[in-house]
DNA sequence: GTGAAAGCGCTAACAG
DNA sequence: CTGTTAGCGCTTTCAC
């Protein structure tokens, strides 16, 4: 089923049959109906290759992310699909397993098959990020660097919500469990808690660095116990609950013991008992804001000041944040 | 960059430059390897819509699933991608948001773009799923009909060896919470569950049909406590883990009073306490296997008696599953 | 407002 | 083994 076959059965030309899906507006509405009735009819659907073999858009765009197993993934997943396919845009994901040695050969192999890619969180180097984006249209995504169009979140402000939290709880030594060396995020957050701890008087201890995941969270946990804190943040929920775990299988009771506050507000976060308290971050909306941006940037190539968006983060209190325990150490050692 | 630019940079004619890609040993080593130098010196890759307008091959395979939001399903999408990037094919994932109605038509509008679906836990009528495998070459994931290649898992048996566990355990009152009307996973397991319980003579209560979410878990609470079972296994874990949370809530201590065993062995039922007893189902394997048999169908168009493969499920036993509590009807009007 | 012709980048006969 | 030719399905000048 071509486009000569819709024309012929309609009894125009080719020229005719494009101009009635590509620019409906300039042909002559009487023929257009015959010919779209026609189309329909026949079932006849554009090839897209076809087409984008002579316009140069593929109708495509690439989303890379670093592990779709982070259940905070697939929420961006959603949005980022449900607005590119608002546009008629379809989405080719793509899974790094948190390998950023892999980034740029992906983001390279993709580049001809989409019209502009979507980097979630990635962790390649500036440089490469520089590579990317010239080599296919890019907008990053929970991430800033070198004037890229991007959206991102309120890192330092989600910090400083937390810390006000804990603050106000009383707390006076507080842990921040980082996450990937190579995550930008990871660094925001670190920086901003920094901030925050010391405009509040709060001693700040860093704690090691570990893998985004459950298993990183409960390899935190002897570390976390050491440092002596009353409370930790930790880089996202995973960590949070994977540390929550693998406390509890030690004795400690959350949060009476330690408070713990996590980032993302992944949906688990509220399945477990205690319930974690945690940043929300806008999962399908950054998604959504993304593929807006990407769409922008593609029908102005080369405009000046593209937009940086950065969208703001709510502290979710649940159950595992409470006061200190003044006795935590006496009954430790009882 | 296009191949008549590595043609005239390596001195040979676009067919060979184009042989070199595509059947390398029937061109001259020598000239082959100049060839594919000039290539990656110019940083040259194949324009796959053109190379597809010609041969009708897209590189591109479809998938549908119907909620990303269900971690029991980016784990497949990670087996599928796994798999597909060793065959160089890109994978177009879409997710119907548990929708039936819309299923069909996202696959006619994708099929132009890939050379082959897969189905993933389709929620379609038979005949609509033999409507789109007419228009694009399709396997089944998580079901079976009408003679379409398929992987699917051993849904009766793992009901058995739910089940003969809770049996073992000494449970005679044994309810099953249904997920969808409309899954084909979800009827076979509550035959299988059927078979097995007559099996060992364990009444069975068959409860409600409910959204295979968390929430739905969490409605299903009400309907389980009237059924005065004392075990129950669900249609799948985020429903068991509602379910869980909601009984706690309301006092009811599991296993004590209740056992639960899920279906998936998604990785959050392995992070909540107690963790959930429940039937591990291959996920990345399926999707891998599904995959290879995409490829299989692929080569042999037309072939006969298309593979219907069945990976097995096995039961992992965690902490939601325990003898009956004799007292527990005492206890709770006490 | 519509048609004819050219060509996007590539592969597949067919010669040589 | 390699080059020449034709054309995949579509859009787009350029005439009419």
């Amino acid at each position: 089923m071509t486009i000569r076959d819709v024309a012929s059965a309609a009894g125009v030309s080719p020229s005719t049959v494009s101009r009635c899906f590509t620019q409906p507006e300039i042909v002559e509405a009487a023929t257009r109906e015959r010919v779209l009735r026609m189309a329909t009819h026949l079932d006849y659907r554009p090839n897209r290759a076809a087409r984008g073999l002579i316009t140069g858009r593929t109708g495509n765009i690439g989303l890379l992310l670093p592990d779709l197993a982070n259940p905070f993934f697939p929420s961006i997943v959603k949005g980022i699909q449900h607005q590119a396919h608002l546009s008629e845009y379809q989405v080719f994901v793509v899974d790094t397993d948190e390998d950023p040695a892999v980034e740029l050969g992906l983001v390279r192999s993709l580049a001809k098959q989409v019209d502009g890619m979507i980097l979630c969180s990635p962790r390649m180097r500036p440089a490469e990020l520089a590579e990317a984006a010239t080599v296919s249209p890019t907008v990053l995504l929970h991430r800033r660097a070198g004037g890229l169009p991007s959206v991102g979140i309120g890192n330092a402000d989600a910090m400083r919500q937390a810390i006000d939290h804990l603050a106000a709880l009383g707390h006076d030594r507080v842990g921040f469990v980082s996450g990937p060396r190579r995550s930008w995020s990871g660094r925001q957050r670190v920086a901003g808690i920094r901030k925050a701890a010391a405009a509040h008087g709060i001693t700040l201890e860093e704690i090691g660095h570990f893998a985004p995941t459950f298993e990183g969270g409960s390899a935190a946990a002897q570390g976390v116990l050491l440092s002596g804190v009353t409370a930790v943040v930790a880089y996202n929920d995973l960590i949070a609950l994977g540390l929550l775990n693998a406390l509890r299988d030690r004795g400690v009771d959350v949060p009476r013991d330690l408070s713990i506050i996590g980032v993302d507000d992944i949906s688990v976060s509220a399945m477990v008992r205690p319930a974690l308290t945690t940043l929300s971050v806008p999962k399908e909306e950054s998604g959504r804001e993304a593929v807006d941006l990407l769409l922008q940037v593609l029908a102005h190539p080369g405009a000046r000041n593209p937009p940086a968006e950065t969208l703001p983060c709510r502290l979710t209190v649940r159950q595992t944040t409470a006061p200190p325990n003044q006795r935590a150490a006496t009954r430790t050692t009882a």
